[in-house]
DNA sequence: CAACTTTTGGCAACCGCTTGCCACACGCTT
DNA sequence: AAGCGTGTGGCAAGCGGTTGCCAAAAGTTG
C-alpha cells in the first residue's frame, strides 16, 4: 500500500540533506552532572581515577543526554584513531572474504573500528593507502602484500603493522603452512599413483605464490615425479580456461593450482572440453573457498583456518599497538593446514 | 630550519612498538611556504580561493613534506568525517559481498571512506551502531535493513542514509525490482510444465522475503498452481537440508527460494537423497550469488546488478549530503532483474 | 592620481576531547 | 596542632585543522 513512489514527492520539499540535530558534547554532560569537563572525560576513559560517586552521576548524565564521545575529536588530542585498516589485494576474492570476515569480528570486539581498502593487486595502491592513512589509522593488516622487501622494512619502521601470508622479518606474520600444505598435496597426488604433476601458478608478485612453487617442485623432484609449471594466471575463474587447458597439455596427471579460484575456473573447462575429473586428472586447489564445497566435482583442496587467521592478524596488531601486555608480542604465526579430500582427485589414469 | 625531526628524537624510549614519526602539520607546510596555516587550508580545499603562485608555493611545500592532512583534525573543524558506513546483516553472506564491492567501489571513487559494519541480522546492533557510529560518519548506507517502519522513519530524520532492499517512505532507497523477478521465474516455471510451486522462505523480518512471497502467492494463485509455503530458514546453505526436505514433502516440483545460499543448500541436500534435480524437482534462487553458476547443477536464478545497486546507493548518499547538485536527488532507484536459466530448472516430472 | 572594487592572505576563535599539572580537602601520624 | 600523604577534580594548553571576518595589496576606473 504505502507506495514509496508517492511520498517521494513530497520528501523533497525541505530541501535534499537531513539536518543533523546538535550532538550533545561533554561540556553538556559535565555541566548536568556538575563538574569539569576534564573530570567527564576521565569518568569515562579510566573510570578508577574518579570518585564513585561522582562517577555515577556523571554516568547517569551521559546517558541521560544520550552522549557518545566524537571518536574525532578523541582522536585529535589523544594520538589514537581506535581504527586500524586492512588491506587487501582483491575484495573480489572470496578469500580475502574469509579473512576480512576474521578480522571484522576480532576488531569488533576490541571495539576499534575496521578500515577495509582493496589496493587492487598493486604495490603503488598500496603504498599509497599506507601513506595516505597513515593519520586514520592505528595499524595496518596487510593480506597478502605485494610490497618488496624494502618496502616493507621501511613502512613497518613508522607504522605498526601485521602482515598476513607474506613473510616478513620486519614486521609481525601470521602465515598459512604452505609447505606442509604442499607436500601434504603432493603425497595425496603420489599414493593415488600419480607420476607427473603440474603446479598451476598464480601471480609472480605473490609471496605465497612463490613459496608453493619453491616447495612444490622441491618436493615432487625429491619423489621422482615429473615436475611440471604453467602460468602465471590471474586468480580468478575467468583465467581457468587458459589454464586448464595448458595443463592438459603438459600431460600431467594431477594439479596443485594456486588458489581454489583458479581450481574451479579450471574444472568448468575441463567439464566443457569432456575431460573428466578426477579420472582423466586430478585437481587440487588451495584455500577451500565459499564454493569449493560444492563446486562440480567438489574440489580436494588445502584448508586452512583463515578466519581466525585474521583474529590471530588483528590480536598480534592490537599487543602490538598495546605495550601493557608485555613487549612480548609474538612475531610470528603460523596456521596449520590440512588437505580436504573431496572429489576432485582420484586414481592417476592408468 | 627549524627541523620537526628534532622533538620527535626523544620519543624512542619505548621498546616493543614501533615508534612513530612526528607528522608534518599543517603548520609546517604554512612555514616553509612562508604563509598562514588558513592559507595552505584554503589552498587545498577550494583552490580558486587562492593566488596561483601562492598555491603552487603551497603545494610544493606539501609535497617536499609529504604532507597529509589529518582526516582526525579536518572532521573536527569541518563537522564532515569523509567516511560513510555500510551496514549488513551478514558479512558472511556471499550477497552483500557484491554490495559491499559496489560502494566500497564508488566511495572510494568519491574519497570517500567506508565504515563496514556487520549487524548480525539483529535490529538492535543496527539501532547501536546507528547512534554509535552518528559522529563518524556522515552518511549510513542499510542493506536489508531490520528496522522497523518506524524505527527507521526515526533514523532518517537525523542523519542522512539510503536503504537497500527495504522500502521505506522516510529515506532514498535502492531496491531490487522484486515482483518482477518473481514473476518471470513463475513464468518459467509455468512454461515448464509446472503445477505445484513453493516458495521457500528466508528471515520473517526481512523485507524483501515478505515482498517475493506477496507477489509469489498472488501471481501463482492467479496462474490456477497449487502454492505452498515452508520457512522461514536462516539463508545458509546449511539450512537448505531441512529447507529440501520439507519441499520434497510438499509434493511442489518447482520452488522459488529466498535465496542462492538457501538454493544450494537445498540441491546439495537432494542430491544426497537421491532427488534429481531438475528431472524430480526445478529450484530457482535468487540474488545469483558468486557460486551459483558452478555449483552442481548450475543454478537458475534471479539475476540483478547488485554491485551496481551499490554504487547506486553511494550515489544517492552522496548527493544526499552534497546539496550543491540540486536537491532533486531520486529517492527510489529500482534495479532490474532478469532470470538466469542454468541447469536447475526443467521440465515438470511426468 | 584619487577613489573604489576585488583579490588575497592573516588573525584568531573555535571543533570536542585529553592530559599534565596543580590545589584543595580529608584523614593520619607524630 | 602541625605536617603529610593521598585521593579528587579543576584549569588550561593543546591536538591539527577550518572559517568568518577584516585589512592589506592589487587591479580598475573616471
Amino acid at each position: 500500500m504505502a507506495d514509496p513512489a508517492t511520498k517521494a514527492s513530497t520528501a523533497a520539499g525541505s530541501g535534499a540533506g537531513a539536518q543533523r540535530e546538535r550532538h550533545p558534547t561533554i561540556r553538556d554532560v559535565a555541566e548536568l552532572a556538575g563538574v569539569a569537563t576534564s573530570t567527564v572525560s576521565r569518568a569515562l576513559s579510566r573510570p578508577e581515577r574518579v570518585n564513585p560517586r561522582t562517577r555515577a552521576r556523571i554516568e547517569e548524565a551521559a546517558a541521560e543526554l544520550n552522549y557518545v564521545p566524537s571518536s574525532q575529536a578523541q582522536g585529535l588530542s589523544s594520538g589514537r584513531t581506535n581504527a586500524v585498516a586492512v588491506l587487501v589485494p582483491d575484495i573480489t576474492n572470496p578469500f580475502y572474504f574469509d579473512i576480512i570476515r576474521g578480522t571484522q569480528h576480532q576488531l569488533k570486539a576490541a571495539g576499534v573500528t575496521q578500515l577495509l581498502v582493496d589496493t587492487e593487486e598493486s604495490s603503488e595502491m598500496e603504498l599509497d593507502a599506507l601513506h595516505k592513512m597513515r593519520k586514520s589509522a592505528d595499524g595496518f593488516i596487510l593480506a597478502a602484500s605485494r610490497l618488496t622487501d624494502a618496502q616493507l622494512a621501511e613502512v613497518s619502521q613508522s607504522q605498526p603493522l601485521v602482515t598476513f601470508n607474506r613473510a616478513s622479518t620486519s614486521a609481525p606474520t601470521v602465515m598459512i603452512d604452505t609447505p606442509s600444505a604442499i607436500i601434504q598435496a603432493l603425497e595425496h597426488l603420489a599414493s593415488l599413483g600419480h607420476h607427473k604433476v603440474c603446479y598451476v601458478a598464480g601471480p609472480p608478485t605473490s609471496w605465497s605464490n612463490q613459496m608453493r612453487w619453491k616447495v612444490f617442485e622441491e618436493d615432487a623432484t625429491k619423489r621422482g615425479m615429473e615436475v611440471h609449471r604453467i602460468g602465471p594466471y590471474a586468480p580468478k575463474t575467468t583465467s581457468g580456461a587458459a589454464a586448464a587447458d595448458a595443463a592438459v597439455r603438459t600431460g600431467a596427471t594431477g594439479c596443485i593450482v594456486f588458489n581454489d579460484l583458479l581450481a574451479i575456473g579450471m574444472l568448468q573447462r575441463l567439464k566443457a572440453r569432456g575431460i573428466r575429473v578426477p579420472e582423466d586428472m586430478s585437481i587440487i586447489g588451495s584455500d577451500d573457498i565459499f564454493g569449493a564445497d560444492f563446486c562440480n566435482p567438489p574440489l580436494t583442496t588445502i584448508s586452512s583456518p583463515i578466519e581466525q587467521a585474521g583474529r590471530v592478524a588483528v590480536s598480534m596488531l592490537l599487543a602490538q599497538l598495546n605495550p601493557l601486555s608485555g613487549n612480548a608480542s609474538r612475531q610470528l604465526a603460523v596456521m596449520p593446514t590440512h588437505l580436504t579430500i573431496r572429489e576432485s582427485t582420484g586414481p592417476a589414469p592408468a
